[in-house]
DNA sequence: AATATTAATATATTATGATAAATTATTGAC
DNA sequence: GTCAATAATTTATCATAATATATTAATATT
């Protein structure tokens, strides 16, 4: 048990990819490591950290998946500093709560919570851009739902509500809303939508638009808690018809992720 | 190997790395792939995806780095599908974050907005389990407090709210509460609290303790509703009574992570 | 001269073989 | 049976080499 162990410091020798790693990241936290940096190619990281190839090439490896390098080919290439995309780190947190038992109630309810924090904070701040944005979304929901396509109007108004979660100022709550918006828009694409539907949704987000194009917050709170509530139970409800049709649900509460499986033979891709 | 497969097919010829690490993902997504599944030795796995030792070490660093795989050495080792940890999540995430100017108002409010939802779900499903460890944790809190020994009394706050935030019943809502629990105390563990301060959140959440006991939820949400509130006030004048003190801050709203960095000295350098 | 094409070059990507280190299963002594 | 030594298995690391790919530079074409 006890061979060519290192004297002093760590009783559990540390892998030098663990090591590498750790260094790195530590440097991007302090911030001496800004988005952009170049490190050096593979072959000059593994000579500075005294590697092989293949350990440092793990390591890098470890650290593009974690969102915080890139690599770039050909003359010129090698490793860059890079800010973790929103989107990988949401993937990374869907690993997570691919675990969670995660359902359309736990994703409904967060929204009841974070969604009229943002309206009111879009509300006190409800800049030309924001109100031009805003519009433009509700004019195209309204045109395609003339058109019959329920689904396009229901894509139109996840991005109304990711227009309001970015406006709250609140980087936190602009990234768990935008999250949980994506989850929820996922699992609508899947169950079937009617007219009575996103007519009424169509309806709420104007409200919610006029309350925050007057800049009354308690108003866009309001109508913002209707939407979310109605939208929660006419999924929930949905959702649960199409567990049953499928015959997933029964015993189990249903999973945001059972939903999404049968979803993800088309992979979402990034660029 | 067929070259020229490039010309066809795909037009970006997807690196074989990323095709098994996608492959992998998904199995464990749709579920197919449980928690302890054994995939086999690095050398089996290889073969089965008839890639390189290299190339396919880098794929299972890189799902080990994510939390979805985990490696055991020796006889009856090899990869096995891993739940995701929470800490791994939290750690990822606060990668993303560290890029976002993360700062304790925002930490703050979004306690306050998930906190009230918590603790009523936990006064409407009050069992004498969680109000045990519930009571511990405050009662050890005392006891340290009459010790002197400020930075205990929040060490065991911490843990008091996290409790509270599992008891949600709600895994979104608790991830995100502990996430933000956790940065928190660690940003509390830099700046000096008083005894005041100390007194305070111990009588706060004595009051939160009985209207959870009591089962009366709005009571619960009101109680901690002061609690956050005050702490937050508290927290923001003296994380920003420090960083003045450090010369960070100035024109920019303070970043937690530049807080935190100045704690990620522990060097210990041994390559 | 501007533009398209080709060649050169730097870099990542994959592959193979070999050794070291760590962990577990097995064996053997008492 | 218990415990220590040994063997077997697997990850971790190193080294070398060939291939694929993207950028840049040079060249040819219009």
């Amino acid at each position: 048990m006890i061979s060519g162990m290192s004297s002093l410091g760590s009783i559990k020798s540390e892998k030098s990819t663990d090591k590498i790693i750790r260094q790195i990241r530590k440097g991007i936290l302090k911030g001496q490591l800004q988005p952009g940096t170049f490190l050096g190619s593979e072959k000059d990281l593994a000579e500075l950290f005294e590697v092989s190839k293949q350990t440092l090439r793990e390591t890098i490896n470890a650290l593009e998946y974690m969102g915080l390098v890139q690599k770039k080919k050909g003359p010129g290439g090698g490793v860059f500093i890079s800010q973790v995309p929103e989107r990988m780190a949401q993937d990374l947190l869907f690993n997570y709560f691919c675990f969670q038992q995660l359902s359309p109630e736990h994703l409904s309810e967060m929204r009841l919570a974070l969604e009229p924090v943002a309206v009111k904070a879009a509300a006190e701040n409800n800049s030309p851009e924001l109100l031009k944005r805003l519009e433009d979304l509700n004019t195209k929901a309204e045109k395609v739902f003339e058109l019959g396509n329920y689904a396009g109007v229901d894509e139109f108004a996840v991005l109304f509500h990711k227009e309001i979660a970015q406006a709250s100022g609140n980087v936190l709550v602009a990234f768990v809303l935008g999250f949980v918006e994506d989850l929820l828009s996922q699992v609508k694409a899947i169950v079937e939508e009617d007219k009575m539907f996103a007519s009424n949704i169509i309806e709420a987000h104007k409200k919610i638009y006029r309350a925050i194009k007057a800049g009354d917050g308690e108003a866009a709170a309001m109508a913002i808690r209707e939407d979310v509530t109605e939208v929660g139970a006419g999924l929930i409800r949905l959702s649960k018809k199409t567990a049953l049709a499928k015959g997933i649900a029964g015993e189990r509460e249903p999973s945001v992720f059972q939903y999404l499986a049968s979803q993800m033979e088309d992979d979402r891709k990034s660029d």
